[in-house]
DNA sequence: AATTCGGGGCC
DNA sequence: GGCCCAGAATT
């Protein structure tokens, strides 16, 4: 029994520290508490947003600034108000539609991809996220999204912009893929870890966009610069 | 695990 | 003009 148990321990070693798991359980809290002031809002944040939207929106936001989709974001739900009516739409038109977004051409193929898959399930998408691996347009963060959004697991937002709060704060991955990153993955799960998982993931994206920025971050201005690796190798 | 894809937005 | 953006698909 201690044999398995402490290989088991070994093979699968929790990668965060215990000192890690502190920091990024008080970083959760201050970034949801720094969010309620001054963090973004945005219409797929609204209790009156689907499933649906909350889920196609993601396509919208890939590689795309959320402001720019923020603008977009009415008149596409106009026009596509469900997974039916977008697995029905005209290729063409949808492409048209797009091109105000940018990315129209591959973003119209996932969105028919992913529409198409949703119309013939109802709009259900399997709670084993080993079975999004054949979905189109489902990578590991729409993944996460589909099992926070539809089936209420604890599952990050694990995006650039996570990955950067969190590797500034405490230290680099080590790996190059997010995706593959063990720290980073346990990192991004124990920051979600408590309390309201949409509160924390929103939270942390807007700390991204507005303060803990990729090029030019305000460390002067954020309320967490005390306790950040990142600001102290300033 | 690294490269490719790919277009508006912003500095 | 170069870099960034709520990544996915491909090799």
């Amino acid at each position: 029994m201690h044999c398995f148990r402490h290989r088991n321990l070994m093979t699968f070693a929790d990668p965060l520290l215990p000192a890690e798991k502190r920091q990024l359980t008080r970083l959760a809290g201050d970034l949801v508490r720094w969010a309620g002031t001054d963090g973004r809002h945005f219409p797929w944040r609204l209790p009156a947003a689907t499933t649906y939207e909350k889920i196609a929106v993601e396509v919208l936001l890939q590689r795309t600034t959320a402001n720019a989709v923020g603008r977009f974001y009415a008149e596409f739900f106009a026009r596509f108000p469900s997974w039916e009516a977008l697995a029905d739409a005209r290729p063409e038109e949808l492409e048209t539609f797009l091109k105000p977004l940018g990315l129209w051409r591959r973003r119209a193929v996932s969105l028919l991809g992913l529409a198409r898959y949703a119309a013939k399930t109802n709009g259900l998408f399997p709670t084993d996220p080993r079975l999004h691996r054949d979905i189109p347009a489902v990578g590991q963060y729409v993944s996460n999204a589909i099992l926070s959004f539809q089936h209420q697991q604890r599952t990050p937002l694990l995006d650039v912009n996570m990955a950067r709060v969190i590797e500034r704060f405490l230290r680099p991955r080590r790996l190059a893929d997010i995706r593959y990153d063990p720290w980073l993955q346990a990192a991004s799960h124990w920051f979600v870890r408590r309390g309201d998982v949409q509160s924390a993931n929103w939270a942390v994206l807007d700390f991204a966009a507005i303060i803990c920025k990729a090029r030019t971050p305000l460390c002067t201005s954020c309320p967490v610069n005390t306790r950040c690796a990142y600001f102290a190798s300033l």
